[in-house]
DNA sequence: CGTGAGGTTGAGATCCTTCAACAGATGTGG
DNA sequence: CCACATCTGTTGAAGGATCTCAACCTCACG
């Protein structure tokens, strides 16, 4: 149950957006906001979902593993969504949640999120949104994957991750290294190595922070692609 | 415009199942039901969505381009809807579409889809349901290309397909292999040797007929996993 | 100071791509 | 009916990309 804070803070999130106060009041009513510390696992694949998870603050990975191997599919911090397909769809999760940067979750009960879904057409397309938004985001990685090496991904994580902090030429990872090789699709040991080719295109490392020393030549290596690239599009 | 034919054939289509006549009406109001010979482009990646587009019959590939390189994203056959997120959101095609079997397309106008999803809940809600399922196919594509081997990919897809249409161990491949080649994210010489290789395991190839002569060391090869593999989960 | 976790570096093996040549099937025009 | 062209797929050789295993390094922390 909420606080009286909590329930005026949660119902201004987007996703309850031009919903009617019904939707919004029926949704918070069996809702929990919950601080998770670092490590926490918040959903296990395989598993059917309880609950639609939205990122207040912090930060959480998605992950999966198959035999003795595991990736990480996405990294997400607020005021995303995420579990909302399994959610809608009433299936097991395909991937598993970690926090990794201590988070507040919204957690909404999945039943509720399924009914409301069939009785207020502006929650309903609020939810294809996210939706919409997820699938196009799986859609770039997939391209990201499928048609670029790592080096190229790497290049583009960089150049990209400048431009949403800031155009500043100097970043933070703000996660573990081998969180960002496993999201691009890299072993470790391979990303230390890509960061060291790029030496030559004049990328400082030192620890998790980075400086890029020529923009345009790292630019030139990483030709983005907007259909790929930009979060926005 | 549709004939009245036409017209009730559509509205049967499961998109519209629960839908409120009026959307139904409005949706088919400015709606084409066309056939596209082989190779036709549907849609092209980077334009903006004109219509959301619905396979009735035949087969549509979705593929991206980047640089000099080109890879098959996925293949879709009846009753699949497609372009549906970039109708939603109302942002450029990710993907370009292409005939590879004729094909009867129901093509419904993009403004049309995006007022009805704030008109009609159980048009949201299904739109959601479209969105959910190929999100989830989109992750666990990624989770194929990011947590197997080429030869372990083919291997799942020949068990897949091989369930799908009556596990009779005899498959037919219904494209071009190079096509199968791009959609399982290696050149077409490499899934050449990989279909080579996989002779060891009772694998028979002739041009686009296999057999699969041991399904036991086959599927021991693969092992496949629900959370990527099944269609339905 | 030891200890452990995260990261780097090196060496070898594996996976995969590229380029090139060739084979097989299909279709066309003479 | 044959010569030829074309398209698809296969095979070979070489090189590049990536992974694995192992050793080492660095730094924070008890």
């Amino acid at each position: 149950m909420l606080s009286r804070e909590h329930y005026d803070e949660a119902s201004r999130l987007q996703i309850f957006s031009g919903c009617r106060p019904e939707t919004v009041a029926m949704l918070l009513e069996g809702a929990f906001l919950h601080k998770f510390p670092e490590g926490i696992d918040l959903a296990k694949e395989g598993e059917l979902p309880d609950f639609l998870h939205v990122v207040v603050s912090g930060g959480v990975e998605l992950y999966s593993r198959y035999r003795d191997r595991e990736t990480t599919i996405e990294v997400i911090g607020p005021p995303n969504v995420f579990i909302a397909a399994a959610v809608v769809l009433d299936r097991p999760h395909l991937k598993s949640a970690r926090v990794i940067q201590p988070a507040r979750i919204l957690m909404l009960p999945a039943a509720s999120v399924r009914k409301a879904l069939l009785e207020d057409a502006a929650f309903a397309a609020r939810i294809a949104v996210e939706l919409a938004t997820a699938y196009r985001a799986a859609t770039k990685d997939l391209k990201n994957q499928k048609l670029r090496t790592g080096l190229e991904r790497l290049a583009n994580w960089l150049t990209r991750r400048d431009s949403e902090t800031g155009s500043t030429h100097r970043i933070v990872i703000p996660f573990d290294k081998k969180v960002l090789a496993a999201q691009l699709g890299m072993a470790p040991e391979n990303l230390s190595r890509n960061f060291a080719t790029l030496a030559r295109f004049g990328v400082k490392v030192k620890g998790a922070r980075i400086e890029i020393g020529d923009p345009v030549a790292l630019e030139n290596l990483a030709k983005p692609d907007p259909l790929i690239d930009d979060p926005s599009s």
